[in-house]
This record gives C-alpha cells, structure tokens and sequence, in this order.
RNA sequence: GCUCAGAUGGUGGAACUGGUAGACACGCAGGACUUAAAAUCCUGUUCCCGUAAACGGAGUGCGGGUUCGAUUCCCGCUCUGAGUACCA
C-alpha cells in the first residue's frame, strides 16, 4: 500500500486512545520525568497553527523520554477561567461554563489528531469545581499564615497569635503592613475579636486593604500590574485608571528574595531570567530621614505609606516631622542640594507655604491631568514647583529647598528623594533648569554638561568622609544615619503584593464571607465554595461585582466576598494537582508528590515571564513553607518556544485619478509606476508568493471580474511579517494541514523550521519537503508495487554507518532540544540508505524506534508491520550507538594553504602527524602548489585539518 | 536610555569544543518518464571573472585585532527583534 496517511493516523489515535497507552504509572520501578506545557486557555477561535509548536517539541522529548525507559508524566488541561468566555457571556447571555465546554471540545479534537501522547486521564481545568476547590484551599492556607522573616518561611497564623498572647508584639519580625501596633500580651488579651481580627490582617499572606488598584472600567474590573501594557488593559486595549479599593492582595513581597535567589538555582534561558529580576528589581541602599526645618501651617497627620512598602521605617513617630526618601547613593548625601516629592505625595499640602499655594495647586492640577502615556512621552520636559519649605540634611546640617516634580513617582520608594543634580541626571537637569545649585563630590568628577555618576576617586565637599572611596563612604555614611537615628540601610524593591481580586464572575470564587466588616474563611468542609448562577454577568447598579446579583448566596446569611479570583490563581499550582488529578481529600497526595517532586521540563511562552511564572513561583514556596509539597522551585527546567508570527501576502490593486480602486490588480514586481493600494489576501490561496488566480476571484464577491497585470504570467504576491490575524488573513489552521499531509508530515514541518526558542514567521511553502521524506521513508519497507518487503540479510558496514549515526544524533539533537537539525539528520539517513537500496529489517527496524518520537503514526504502522507486537512502540528500548561502527580507517584531510582549502587528500587514520606531513608534501598537486619553495610551518591536527603556511 | 537576544545564498536554516562555510529542505532552471497532467527520478543552483568545464578571485551586517587557521574568540560600530523604563 501507498503511505495512507489519513487510515494510519486515525488507527492509531484510536488505539492509543482504546488501550491508555501513556497514562504514566504511579508506582514504577523506573525513574520518573515531568514533561509539562504550558496548558491553554481554550478561546473560541481554537488552534493556529503557531499554538501547537511547543506541544510538539515537548511531546517529542515525552516519547523520547519514555523509549529511554523513564516513567513520564505528560499531561494536558485547560486554564478555563478567563475574560473572553465572559464577555462573549455578558454579549450574549450564554453562560461561560457552556462556552468553555464548547471551546474545550474543538481544542481537544484539534490537539488528538496531532497525535500527542498526552495522559488525559489526569486532565484538569481551573473552572471545574473539583479543581478550584483546591484553588481555595490553598487560598485559606495562605490567609492563614503569615510570615516570619526570622525564620525565612511562612508560619501558621495560630503561632503568631500565640505569640502575641504571650509576648504582645514585641520579638516579631515579620513581613505586614506597615501601619501595625504595638502592644503587651495584656493589652492583646484585652482586645476585642474584631480588633484582634482585624491586627491579624496585617499579617496574613493574603489579606484585604485599600489600595491604590489598576481599574479598568471598559472591563470593570481590576488588573494586576503585568496585565497593563502602557497604561492600557493587555487584554481588550482599554484605558486603566488609578483607583482606591478594597482589595485582596498577596504578600508576594515577602518571597521577593527567595524568588530573586532561587533563580540561581534553576536551568532557565537567562533572558526570562533576567526579566524576573528586573521584575522585582531588587536595589540596596539607604532610607534616610531629612527633618522639616520650617514648622508647616498645617500639622500633618500621621505619615502613612506607601502601598507594599513592606518593611519601611517609621522614624516620624513622636520626633516631628520628617521626610524619608529612599537612596542608592548614599555616600552622595552631601552633593544634595535639595528634596524632590512626587505631586501626590502626602506631606505636599501641609509643606507648601501659602506664597507657593498658587503655583504648587496648578502644577498637582497639570500632573493629575497628563495620562500616564504623556507622563512617558514627557520624560525630558523638566517641570516641577518649590514648596517654599525647607529640610535640613542629617549629616551636614544644610538647609535645602524641597519641591514637587513628576520625575519623582509616588509608587516607588517613599515618593521622595534627595537630589544630588552632581551625580544623577535627572537631578541636574532640575537643578540647571530652576538655578538650583550643583556641588561636585568627588574629586575627579566632571559636571560641565551633564552629571557624573561615577563611584571612582574620592570624596571632596563632603565633611567627614572627604577623601575616602566609594565604599568606605557608603559604609561610613549609613553608620553615621544609624548612630544619629537618622536612616539606615534598606533594600528596596520594585515588586509590588499582587491584587488577587477581580470584580467578573467568570473566576474562583473567594471562600470569604464578612462579619462586621470584617473578612473570614468559610469552613474547609464547605470547600468548593461554587460559583453562584446570576441573571446577568454585569456589575450591579450599585457598582457591586456580578456576584452581588447571586440570590440567596450567602454563608449562614452572612454575606460572602463577591470578587472572585484573578486568572493566575488557578494556573499557580495546576502541575501538581496532575500528579494526583482525582484526589477530593488533598490537592494531591503525599505519596504522589514525593514521588514526582517537581517539573523536569517545562515548555511555554516567555510571555508569561513576570505573570504566571512569577506567582507559580510564590505558591510553591509558600506551599513549601507549610510543609505540602517537596521542592523548593516547581520547573527545574524551563525552554520557551519562539512566536510563530503570521506572514501575510499582499495583492496591489491599481486606483484611478479619483483615488478610486479599479478591479485591476498588478503583480508585485511591477508595481513601481503605477498608484497602487496593497490588501491582504488570504494566504492559503498564495503558493510560494504565487496568487492562485481562480481562488482569488472567489475570495470576495467583488473580486469576481478582476483583471491582472502579471510578470512572467504569473501574479507575484507582496510579503510581510505580521502577528497571525483573522483580520489579516494570514492564519494557518493546523487542521487543514493535517487533512492534506497528515500529522506526522505537521509535526516534523514544525520542527524543521528552524530553532525551538526562535520566533520565526510561519511559512508553509517548506512543507512538501518533509512529505515527501516521509513518503521515501515509507517506500524503503516497499516494493515496487507496494507490497511490504523487508530483506532478513545481514547489514553492510555502509548501512549500520549511516543508522548508527542517526542514533547518536537524534539522542545528542533531543537532550539539547535541537529538533531542526534532527530532521535534517533524518533525511540525510533515509537518503543515503536509500542510495544503498537497503530494505533490511536489521536497520530499518531501528530506524524505526528512533524516527517515532517526531513521527509516530507511521513508525507504529511500521512496527507492526514489521511483525512486532502492535502498540508497544512507544515503550520499546531507544537503540544502543555503537561506536564501533563509525570507525574509519581514511579520512580525506582537507589541505591547506595558508588557511584557504585547496584540496583533499585521502590519508590513513592510524598515520601520525610527522608521516602525515610526509605523505602530503610528496604529493605532486601540492608540490605544485608550493612551487618548490618550501613551507614556512606546517600545521597538522590528526583527523581534521592540514595547513600549510608559506 | 538600559537589559537581553540576534544578523550566514532568492527563502527557512546547518556548521555542537576555532579546523573543508552554505548540510538538509524550499524555490528556481534544465532534463527523464508520460498523449497529457499528477506523482516519481536525475542534473545544476553563494557571488564575480570566464563560452561551459578546468582554473582564479571575493565571501557569514560593518571596521579592526588575536591565530597557522575565525560564522565561532576579543575590541569598536550599524541594524533588527524582545523586555523594560524618569526605579532615585
């Protein structure tokens, strides 16, 4: 029979599905390997052709894995939860789970005749009760924990409490809010349940505050900071204000060193890598504290800080007022020449004189008004205004002026700073612009045009640390702010807590309900807390979450939190929750995670670099902490595919005097000189950049009559690199593929496209090329005819050459996830056993094994046909390299002369460098080259190169 | 601006530790088979000089360097892509 791709794959999706050919074993004598991807949220518009890139390569190294004789874990779910099943719901009524389900179906048919071998039977989806009952769970743990930065782990709350019971809050050294009392153990006993509640929620790893959240009110709904891009939502594009809320956030802050550290420790590419860490931004500095010189009009009220500022200081407690700021630069203090405040800081009013009222009130009002898009494209117009107050420095006792600037951003730090225009250049560009004055600090600083940075030389104009270098300056300043209680070393951090509520229905909901304002957990029994059935999926009239629309939903008649959870709740922890994917009393059991520990191999998109992979990251720690699971990172190994971007054709239409468009549409190569529009077309109806001009005209009514203009009788479409669109008529729909060259042809053409982590557009025009291999590859088990005929001859040293190196290939190619280049090694083999007529079942046999990772349906076709036992491929032993078979006895040594390849010699192998230089100068072609004189050097490396240098 | 990644034929890409640059494929050109088409097979295909071949020259973004030898290492630059941004 002729390769029928469509009968072969269709058997033996089925048979893999019939007999549960992967599910992966629990208990085995074998070494375990997680291979992961990054599960999908099923959107309606299901699988391009770009989406399947990474399941292929994962589902390669699966089957590799497994044929090397390790228990793999493979599994697949869906990140169900999410806005566009939500919108689609509030557009047209139909409930979410429905369009899901829905989508899930087409998701899966899509990924089945892909042939991945996939464990479905530990299938997940966040949105299914039985999973986000655990989503909950671990939810409450994290309410109910707290933690103690002595120990450098979460704790339980019960502990905290029976600490405070004890001890009050003295000895506590924990991660919280910043504005916690202080109290004895009588005074803690004496409080009442609301006030002890409501001390502990400063405490727990996932608590309730106002907070200033990015609300988007097209969403209605707020966003996590990586899920806004420049000020719009990442999904939908829809402007996202600042807001004050009530909010549920996640104390990530407190893993912000483990998770800065334990990057260190884990093989992922270093750009992603990299991202975290600037993510969290870790910078080690100085919060130093400049007193308020003049008393203000105004007393201020208790300073409060800022949002996550988790570890601050309070040094204005009973010491008058101050203004902390926060430094890296702490050996520059006496450069400092005056304070800048962010315009929302809160200590503005109360410092502005009533002189400077005027001037500062329109600045705030021109700030408040600028978008944060003009506030960026602004980052070079100096602005600002003096507050007409002063500040004393701490160390060198000057007083300085103190303004408001937007350069100064609220939300980092304490919203201060203390400029030093010598050493910093936004500073001195202030400075220049308001006449402010500049004192160089180090002596071989330069500040004519702009500032100096430097941390060479030593320190003038600086009191007691004149003449001293960068680091016994730092180290000198931050002693002194310490012995004189005016600041000390802090580490600052960019990272924000995360907001873990959002105001959709479409989420987990949070098992919460509210006593006298106050939050509490549901009852762990009363886990899954499901999500309500409501009229409409829109906010009340009052504003309230669509969850406040749920009729008699409410615990015990308390009312419950009616925000539900953000989409990376569920997407935290899913990897474990396969291991174990049925459990209802645990969210996986002891047993199962202590064998399968964590991720081996985990592929996805580096889209998710400061999202998912961040939170993931966090729960696991925390999850460690508690004691549930083994490791203290889940993804020991991380690849991120490449993006598939769309590669759009263009057809040029010609326009008329009018600025019309005609019917007439003229080749690419011909456009210059006419007046031309370009227009998407379908690229599914251009071969190699050819129009298919009957397809064409069928593509859009109006093209029915149109007339072409060719080059060489052809139209020769235009090109370019897009994202892949619907509206650009670029997608490529992996079903279609399938259905004209089969899945394994699909699956090979991925990887032959070039590297796994490049993103690359996609081009279908190589396709044929990987067919046809495959159709050569089946025609060696052939005859003429087509009857299957594999020869029992021994194989010829040539044949278990060109096998053995393809064995040695594939296994180097897949452990360093250099799938193109297998391909290639691939063809080659079949190409030269081809020339060698060998149809011998001692190497195709083999052959077979090691091609069944990357092509599966036809090896096991093969393999059956070969005789073996039906199914048991994908578990049978990878082939053993021999290496004796790669020995040489000649090798054709490249001669050179003076570094450029003239020639090759054939030479024994077993000859040694001097012989070698023997045999090739007595050889006629290069005495010619050498023209009888005689050679300066000679350079030879015994199996690779010989040199000649005249 | 900063950080990271990258730049090789008409195209996708290969060359893993410095050792024959362009593997493998697409495309293109020519040919075989065929009434024809499809399928299949064969030959050629980096550029320049040259009638083809032989021979010769140039050549991995640009300019230098190290080396017997550089796509690979070093220095400087250009461009492209990604991330990030008044982060004090």
């Amino acid at each position: 029979m002729d390769y029928q791709f469509k009968d072969i794959e269709k058997k033996w999706q089925q048979f893999w599905a019939d007999h549960q050919t992967f599910k992966a074993e629990d208990k085995t004598a074998k070494p375990k390997y997680y291979v992961l991807d990054m599960f999908p949220y099923p959107s309606g518009a299901g699988l391009h052709v770009g989406h399947p890139l990474g399941y292929i390569a994962s589902d390669i190294f699966a089957r590799y894995k497994r044929l090397k004789g390790f228990n793999v874990l493979h599994p697949m779910g869906y990140d169900s939860f999410g806005l566009p099943a939500e919108q689609y719901a509030i557009q047209t009524g139909q409930h979410p789970a429905i369009t899901t389900e829905t989508n899930i179906a087409t998701y899966r048919r899509q990924l089945d005749q892909i042939g991945f071998s996939f464990d479905w039977s530990r299938e997940v989806r966040t949105s299914s009760p039985d999973y986000y009952k655990w989503t909950q769970w671990i939810f409450m743990q994290l309410f109910n924990s707290w933690y103690n930065k002595d120990a450098d782990k979460a704790e339980a709350i019960t502990k905290l409490v029976e600490h405070f019971e004890q001890n009050g809050s003295a000895g506590i050294n924990a991660v919280c809010d910043d504005e916690i009392s202080r109290f004895t153990s009588n005074e803690w006993n004496a409080k009442s349940p609301n006030e002890q509640q409501s001390e502990l929620l400063k405490y727990r790893l996932t608590y309730l505050r106002e907070s200033t959240v990015n609300w988007c009110p097209a969403l209605g709904t707020v966003l996590a900071n990586d899920e806004v891009k420049d000020g719009f939502s990442e999904r939908g594009g829809f402007p996202v204000e600042q807001k004050k809320m009530m909010q549920w956030s996640m104390r990530i802050t407190a893993y912000a060193d483990r998770l800065l550290k334990g990057l260190d420790t884990i093989d992922w590419p270093e750009p992603l890598k990299e991202m975290q860490r600037n993510w969290i931004g870790k910078s080690v500095g100085a919060s130093v504290r400049f007193t308020i010189e003049a008393s203000p009009k105004s007393s201020p009220k208790e300073r409060t800080l800022k949002n996550g500022e988790a570890n601050s200081l309070s040094f204005g407690e009973g010491r008058g007022e101050a203004i902390e700021v926060f430094t890296t630069r702490a050996d520059t203090i006496f450069g400092t020449t005056f304070l800048v405040l962010a315009p929302e800081h809160e200590l503005v009013a109360p410092l502005t004189t009533p002189e400077q009222k005027g001037a500062i009130d329109a600045y705030i009002a021109q700030a408040k008004k600028k978008s944060e898009l003009e506030r960026m494209a602004d980052a070079k117009t100096v602005s600002g205004a003096f507050t007409g107050s002063f500040a004393i420095n701490p160390v060198s006792g000057e007083k300085v002026q103190i303004w408001i600037a937007d350069y100064v951003l609220a939300g980092y730090g304490t919203g201060a700073v203390m400029a030093v225009p010598s050493g910093d250049q936004r500073d001195y560009l202030f400075a220049k612009h308001y006449h402010l004055p500049i004192i160089p600090i180090i002596d071989i600083q330069n500040i004519e045009t702009e500032a100096d940075p430097t941390k060479e030389g030593h320190y003038i104009n600086s009191g007691f640390i004149n003449g001293l270098t960068y680091k016994e300056a730092t180290a000198a300043v931050v002693a002194k702010l310490e012995e004189i209680g005016a600041g000390k070393a802090k580490v600052n951090f960019r990272m924000r807590d995360a907001i873990f509520g959002r105001q959709r229905y479409w989420g987990e909901p949070v098992p919460v309900y509210f006593k006298d304002g106050l939050p509490y957990l549901i009852d762990e029994k009363d886990l899954p807390l499901v999500l309500p059935e409501v009229d409409k999926y829109l906010p009340t009239e009052s504003g309230e979450p669509p969850l406040a629309r749920a009729t008699g939903w409410n615990y015990n008649g308390l009312p419950y939190e009616h925000s539900t959870m953000p989409g990376w709740a569920g997407s935290s922890w899913y990897w474990y929750r396969y291991m174990d994917a049925h459990n209802d009393t645990a969210f996986a059991s002891e047993e199962a995670i202590e064998y399968w520990k964590d991720v081996d191999l985990y592929i996805g998109g580096s889209e998710h670099a400061t999202g998912h992979l961040l939170y993931s990251r966090f729960w696991n720690k925390f999850l460690k902490d508690i004691g549930k699971v083994v490791e203290e990172e889940p993804f020991k190994k991380l690849i991120n595919q490449g993006m598939i971007q769309g590669r759009s054709n263009f057809v040029y239409r010609l326009v008329d005097e009018l600025g019309r468009g005609t019917n007439t549409f003229i080749s690419h190569g011909l456009i210059k000189g006419y007046h031309t529009v370009p227009l998407h077309v379908d690229v599914n109806i251009v071969d190699n950049e050819i129009l298919n001009l009957e397809k064409f005209k069928k593509f859009r009514p109006d093209f029915a009559d149109a007339e072409f203009i060719l080059e060489n009788g052809k139209y020769v479409c235009g090109v370019e690199v897009e994202k892949m669109s619907k509206s650009k008529f670029n997608v490529v729909n992996p079903d279609d593929l399938i259905e004209r060259y089969g899945a394994d042809t699909l699956r090979m053409y991925e990887m032959f496209l070039g590297p796994l982590e490049q993103s690359k557009p996609w081009n279908t025009n190589g396709i044929e090329g990987v067919f046809k291999f495959l159709r050569k590859f089946w025609r060696m088990f052939h005859n003429d005819a087509w009857d299957f005929r594999v020869s029992g001859d021994e194989p010829t040293k040539a044949e278990l050459k060109s096998l053995h190196k393809i064995i040695r290939k594939v296994e180097e190619d897949v452990e360093r996830f250099s799938f193109n280049t297998s391909v290639s090694s691939f063809m080659i083999a079949v190409n030269e056993l081809t020339d060698l007529k060998c149809n011998k079942r001692a190497i195709l046999q083999e052959l077979v094994i090691v091609l069944s990772p990357y092509a599966p349906h036809i090896c096991e076709e093969l393999w059956t046909l070969l005789g073996n036992e039906a199914g048991t491929l994908s578990y049978t032993p990878y082939p053993k390299f021999n290496p004796a078979y790669m020995v040489e006895d000649e090798y054709a040594y490249p001669i050179s002369i003076n570094g450029k390849t003239k020639m090759n010699l054939n030479i024994s192998l077993s000859l040694d460098p001097s012989a070698i230089e023997a045999f090739v100068l007595a050889n006629a072609d290069v005495q010619k080259y050498l023209d009888h004189k005689a050679p300066k050097k000679m350079i030879v490396v015994k199996g690779r190169i010989v040199n000649i240098v005249l």
